[in-house]
DNA sequence: GCGACAACGATAATGATTGTCAAAAACGCA
DNA sequence: TGCGTTTTTGACAATCATTATCGTTGTCGC
């Protein structure tokens, strides 16, 4: 059996996404995100787009929000696990640490015997900037 | 402007639909649903499933589950809002009533000024059956 | 029964994501 | 620094759920 180091390189590409990420606020979807790179001068595929993006979320260094209507959107965010309030209109986004939540998700889970449990959360709402 | 009634009107299809989702368990993907009516000698378009699941799913009768992996799943859930523990590996699916959610949910939105709040939560583990 | 209009459904279109695979780039090592 | 190995890339095709189209059909109020 051969125990591949599982190196991950550094390229030019992965240090593109990652950095555009680094100066984005907000949630911009793989395409958006390719658009940009193009437009700077970055010439990186889409489809190594879309898989930096995976795995940047594998390893949790960002996240993934799958909104009703289309497109998965991605973020650099802060760490360990937390969720989003996001608005509908604007789209502005509040990270949100949940500890009432996590908590009662395992409790529920455990009460019906499942194990190795996850969950997602989005909360959606209007803004007070949009509300007016 | 013209008041349209507003009218839905009753079809053998609709029915057919409505009727397949009152004895299933579970849920089912569109696609899922289409191939069983097909099999009872139902005759309905897939087109028309899809439209009536969204009609359905509009006015509350049906729940709508979109899981990380791919197609939209329907059932038809008791009364009131809930949410859904779900077994990965067999789709065993429990019905979480969640207060305490809820309010943790309104609460959080309502310290950041978001107003019209909602949210979307599934809960992803093992069940006991798939553990062992 | 009739006419207006919603609903149907076969088919084409859409569009995000994933698979493919030959060519290019990184890395470890001498 | 040069080389072989292995990962990564990226253009392109494929997938596949969902949506749009639009002529036909079925409902329902009258």
């Amino acid at each position: 059996m051969i125990m591949t180091g599982a190196t991950v390189r550094n390229t030019r590409q992965r240090s593109a996404v990652s950095a555009l990420l680094g100066e984005l606020e907000g949630f911009h979807s793989a395409q958006d995100l390719h658009a940009m790179l193009r437009e700077r001068g970055e010439r990186v595929g889409l489809t190594t787009v879309y898989r930096t993006l995976q795995g940047l979320a594998d390893t949790g260094e960002i996240d993934v929000m799958r909104p009703p209507g289309g497109e998965h959107l991605y973020r650099r965010c802060s760490e360990g696990h937390h969720h989003h309030l996001v608005c509908r209109s604007c789209g502005r986004t509040v990270e949100v640490a949940g500890p009432t939540v996590e908590n009662w998700a395992e409790r529920v889970a455990a009460k019906h015997g499942y194990a190795d449990v996850s969950h997602t959360l989005e909360i959606f709402g209007t803004c007070p900037a949009c509300t007016g």
